[in-house]
RNA sequence: GUCUCCAUCGUCUAGCUGGCCUAGGACAUCGCCCUUUCACGGCGACAACACGAGUUCGAAUCUCGUUGGAGAUACCA
């Protein structure tokens, strides 16, 4: 059988960088293995999901280039599958009505912590017949649990795992409200879904103990699990909303390429040797989940940027330029043209999109310009005299050009070079003079070396 | 408290069928080179096997303990 994979996130809060990275495993895993990934969106909280939620996870994996097989599930149109189930097994003498208060809970666990052992439920409903129920209570259905012996997890990231069974509470299928629980929702419909493979947090980890069982009760073939370790925040603790667990959008939105958070993603917890850069293409040739470590991992924020420099390097200037017109708006066709031009000067200096936006507006804005020193007016006079002769508007000839100028005028290239930069951009940083001289175009550089005269003229009123 | 997991440079990690490890790579940091500024690129430096016992001719690698960290302990998911 194929394998089938899926990412089940909760549509209460955005795509965090945890999910995502979660939505990559299996989708690589399922794809290494030519499987299927699904998607279920776990909306059985309805007070706390919201549509909007479900719109940015399916956009933020879109953006991340993750795409799933067949229609997203909904797990709130199938909870009468679930209480159905749920039934049967207490029909069958698996499961059974519990009556206790929470009051009661309370106490038994009070009870048991005090004793130093496991906080659990007694399981004091577990062979008491229904008839004995207290009036107008309503009753949560769980499940019997097996009394001895040890349940064992042989997880595929974190290897054997084995609990003793008298630290597994008999687990509530249905809330007395009538309503499934997670444990229940998940095992179905992971079991109906035709899922394999479960890959997710380590936060899952004790909850699979019960999730096993689930699916031996119902008789079902349990699928394999890999629970991947968490990332961290910075302060070591599980990432979360304190730490600002951002949403994938967020990291757009600081100008990150969706190919460097894959990969930087791919890299948290998970190696491939020495390699560091790796397209999504090879992460699907490569991926397995040995592989992957076991202990957790911080994302680095240094690391990503350098990441999303490379990829902003290698991006082609067309992508970059019309990603840049997303952040800056629609501008002229001729500052466009700048821009492409530009932008091989302009994206090996820029770490994120941000950066490359920053400094693209050399091509975009014009500038106040500063006082000139009268050195630098008579050079920037005389470069001017020496462009305006120019035909052949490239940069090795005007390197040529200006070169020489500056050599026959005993003037250091190095001087030379600073008063145009500055004269052009009103900037110290920027791209090579040449490749900024050819950017601008002729007819621009000039007026703007040329700008220099009216400066002058205008200090004199 | 109880259960489970984890533990190599500041960070991400390679190594973990024991010897090739005086522990490799990447990011960050600091030098130098390239150079019209800044980047890019190149070269180099700094920097780690948590601790303690064992097993062994030999341990980052195996075992046990300690310490530290994390997760889970809900009628949330």
């Amino acid at each position: 059988m194929g394998v089938v994979t899926r990412f089940a996130p909760s549509p209460t809060g955005f795509l965090h960088i945890g999910g995502a990275r979660t939505a990559l495993f299996n989708w690589l895993w399922a794809r290494h293995c030519g499987g299927k990934f699904l998607l279920r969106i776990e909306d059985t909280d309805r007070e706390r999901s919201t549509q909007e939620a479900v719109d940015a996870i399916f956009n933020g994996l879109k953006w991340l280039g993750i795409d799933w097989d067949e229609e997203p599930v909904f797990q709130s149109s199938r909870l009468q599958r679930h209480i159905e189930l749920a039934r049967k097994l207490v029909d069958e003498g698996k499961a059974y009505y519990c009556y206790c208060t929470p009051e009661e809970l309370e106490a038994m666990r009070e009870e048991a912590k005090a004793k130093g052992l496991s906080p659990r439920y007694n399981r004091m409903w577990r062979d008491r017949d229904s008839k004995d129920a207290p009036q107008g209570v309503k009753p949560v259905i769980r499940l019997k649990m097996p009394v001895d012996g040890d349940t064992v997890l042989s997880d595929l990231v974190q290897g054997k795992v084995v609990v003793t069974n008298d630290h597994l509470d008999d687990v509530i299928l249905v809330r007395s409200d009538g309503s499934p629980t997670f444990m229940l929702s998940v095992v179905v419909d992971d079991h109906d879904m035709g899922i394999t493979h479960v890959i997710r947090g380590d936060d899952h980890l004790t909850n699979t103990f019960r999730h096993i069982r689930i699916f031996e009760a119902f008789g079902w073939k349990v699928p394999q699990y890999g629970h991947i370790p968490l990332i961290h925040g910075v302060d070591g603790a599980k990432l979360s909303k304190r730490h600002g667990a951002l949403g994938i959008e967020s990291y757009r939105d600081m100008g990150y390429l969706p190919e460097a958070i894959c990969n930087g993603l791919l890299r948290l917890g998970w190696s491939h040797g020495d390699d560091e850069i790796i397209s999504q293409q090879q992460a699907v040739e490569w991926f397995t989940l040995e592989n992957l470590g076991k202990s957790a991992s911080r994302l680095d924020f240094m690391k990503l940027a350098n990441l999303n420099g490379y990829y902003l390097r290698k991006a082609s200037n067309e992508r970059l330029l019309e990603e840049l017109l997303k952040l800056i708006g629609k501008v002229s066709k001729e500052k466009e043209e700048r821009l492409l031009l530009g932008m091989n000067g302009l994206k090996q200096r820029a770490k994120t999109m941000l950066e490359l936006r920053d400094l693209s507006s050399i091509y975009v804005d014009d500038f106040h310009r500063a006082e000139v020193s009268k050195e630098n007016e008579g050079i920037l006079h005389a470069v001017a005299a020496e462009l305006k002769s120019v035909d052949n508007w490239t940069e090795s000839n005007l390197e040529q050009i200006l070169r020489s100028w500056a050599d026959r005028s005993n003037f250091s290239f190095g001087k030379v070079a600073q008063s145009i930069r500055s004269q052009l951009t009103g900037r110290k940083i920027t791209p090579g003079i040449f490749d900024m001289l050819f950017s601008f175009g002729k007819t621009e550089s000039l007026r703007r070396i040329e700008a220099v005269s009216i400066q002058r003229k205008k200090r004199m009123y």
